[in-house]
Formats: C-alpha cells, structure tokens, sequence
DNA sequence: GAGAGATATCTCGATGTCAAGACAGTAGAC
DNA sequence: GTCTACTGTCTTGACATCGAGATATCTCTC
C-alpha cells in the first residue's frame, strides 16, 4: 500500500543526505510540477501531431476559439492568455496568418489595435484537435478517483491565484 | 469561504459556454499543471539571476551536485535527470566548462563515454543558488497548511509515476 | 573472434522564444 | 488644446532547444 516512488522522491532523497542543513520539502510540490510540465508537453505535442498542430499553433487557436463568435482577439488578449511575451506573439500570428488559420485586420476602434480572427479551417482544426486532447487528458488522470482529481484541482487552484489575480 | 476564482476557472467557464458537449473537466487538473510551471519557471529565473546562473545551467548543476561527492555523471546520466535530448546537453557541458563550472574528462572505463564533474566554483555557486531557491519557493507555497502541501505532493506523485517508471 | 545490434556522445541545421527597443496612437492632467 | 506618460504592436538579434544523423565503442550471440 506504500505508494511507488517517483524521481522526484529519489531526487529528495538526494538532497537530504548531500545537504542534511536543508529543508528541502518545497520539492516534494514545486519539482514535481516541473516535471509533469514538462511529460505533458511532449504528450501534447504527439497529440497535436496528428493534426498537423504545434503546441503553440495550438495555444493561439483555443484561446480564440474559447471567446465565442467571432472567435477574434486582440495581440495582446492573446498574449496574456498565453503566457509569451509580445514579440512571439507577432511571430506566432504570422505563421497561423501564412498557414490560413487566423486572419489579421485592424482595430476600428483603436488605430495602434490589431483584432485576430479564426478562419473557418482555423475554428475545425482547433475543434477536432481539442477534442482529441481531452481524451488523451483523461487518460492521464485514469489513475485519480474523481474526488481526488477535485482535490487536485483545488490546491492547485491555490497555488495558482496569487499569480492570476493581478497585485 | 468559496475559494476565488483563477485564470483556469475562467478558462473552464468559456469552454463549457463554447463547446457544452465535451466534458472538460481534465483541464481543471492539467492546466493548472502547464500555467504553473510556466509562473514558476519565470520565479526560477529571477532567483538566479541573482546568482548569475540559467535555469539551464542550475539544472545541471544540482543534478551532479545531487549525486555526492566526486560530483562526476555521465552526459547520458545528465539528460535522463534534466529531461533534454543529447544535443542539448553536449551544448550545456560546453558552456558550463567554458564558464569553469564543470570539467569534461575521458570515462576509464568506457572509452565512447565521458565524464562530467563539478568544479569547486560549481558547488559554491549550486549551493547558494539552492539555497535562494528554496527560500523563494517555501514562499510560493506558504498559501498551503503543512498537510495540504503533503496531499498534492502525493496526488502529484499518483500521476507522475506512470512517467517515471520506466514501461 | 566476427558480425549485428545497441549504446554514448557529438554535430549540424532549423526553429521558437525572449528581451530590448522602436514607433504610432491614446488618454489624463493642467 | 498641449504635454506627458502609457499602451499596443512590431522589429531585431541572440540564443537554447530539438531532431536527425554521424561516429566510435561496447556487448551479445554464434
């Protein structure tokens, strides 16, 4: 009944013979983020593959799809959304722009404003995509109880707000 | 006493309006896996930035550091710690010997295989810049009771296992 | 002891990201 | 109205990473 060790704990365990003067508890949470990170990344992107998506094409084309109709976001909507400074943002746009996925036009209301918008290939890519995702994201979880995936869900939440809730 | 609400609550709320069909309940664990991590890698960076390390170079560094005195791994060693290809960890000896961090030398015993160990520049700059890390991320999770911390490690280490243990 | 396959490391080209700064446009204070 | 500070987007150059493949060595089988 002894739950199986990770790395991470072989990894703790390290740390407290080389360094026995420190606590190194906050690994047990913050090392094993980093690495299920990092797993979920590459399982990601075998996912995606299959439709001819990269991770970060993908990343642009859920946050657009998740605003509803007319699935259209500004530059730096789309950035905060995603985590990456503004300079990948343009890059990003560019490519999805070249690949026929979103489409750019000017800000009526704002003239240093750009509004990214899905194209019609852009919204089923990313539906199909999406929906082949979650099946592969819940495979991952097979192994939590329902209830435990909620506790889950709700420390992390915890970890997560100071970051979100901006000051 | 309702906990507040974080990017990925919101991100849940706008899926289930989108596509009512899916369950996307995965997300409430997954996402708050991959956002976090990308928070804690920017955290990471301004720790060591203090210290004049990469996150880069502090990975390897605490991975030979991790390993007790000689302090000397392998490059195949190495990547299985930091998760990286083979190229990327050729380049990342590179420049940690060209900045004195570490030593390249020939393994005696295996002649296609090399060795790769600490200086005594290397610990000094690891230990403190572990140190700093620590205390930062005692802080990050000083939201969390004692007990709290000890059941996400454990539900964390449920999923990871399956990464970890080879097959 | 010869051959086949596995392993360890490195090389190289392509690429996505970041940081810093440029530039145009907006908004608030007076 | 004008000035100043701020905001939104884009440009540029440096750089870490990956993936595929090259090379050398080891190991197992026959």
């Amino acid at each position: 009944m002894t739950p199986q060790d990770d790395e991470v704990d072989r990894l703790v365990a390290a740390w407290r013979i080389e360094r026995p003067d420190l606590d190194v508890e906050p690994l047990q949470v913050l090392s094993r983020v980093s690495r299920l990170a990092k797993h979920l990344d590459r399982a990601r992107r075998a996912a995606f593959a299959e439709h001819d998506l990269e991770p970060w094409e993908f990343d642009v084309l859920t946050a657009l799809r998740r605003a509803g109709k007319p699935y259209e976001l500004s530059p730096g909507a789309l950035l905060r959304a995603t985590l990456v400074t503004s300079g990948t943002m343009t890059n990003r746009i560019d490519r999805l722009a070249q690949a026929g996925l979103v489409r750019r036009r000017p800000d009526p209301e704002d003239r240093r404003g750009v509004l990214v918008s899905l194209t019609d290939t852009g919204v089923a890519r990313v539906d199909a995509a999406f929906a082949d995702l979650l099946r592969r994201e819940r495979d991952l979880l097979s192994g939590l109880q329902p209830a435990d995936q909620r506790s889950l869900a709700a420390l992390l939440r915890l970890l997560l707000t100071p970051f979100d809730s901006p000051q």
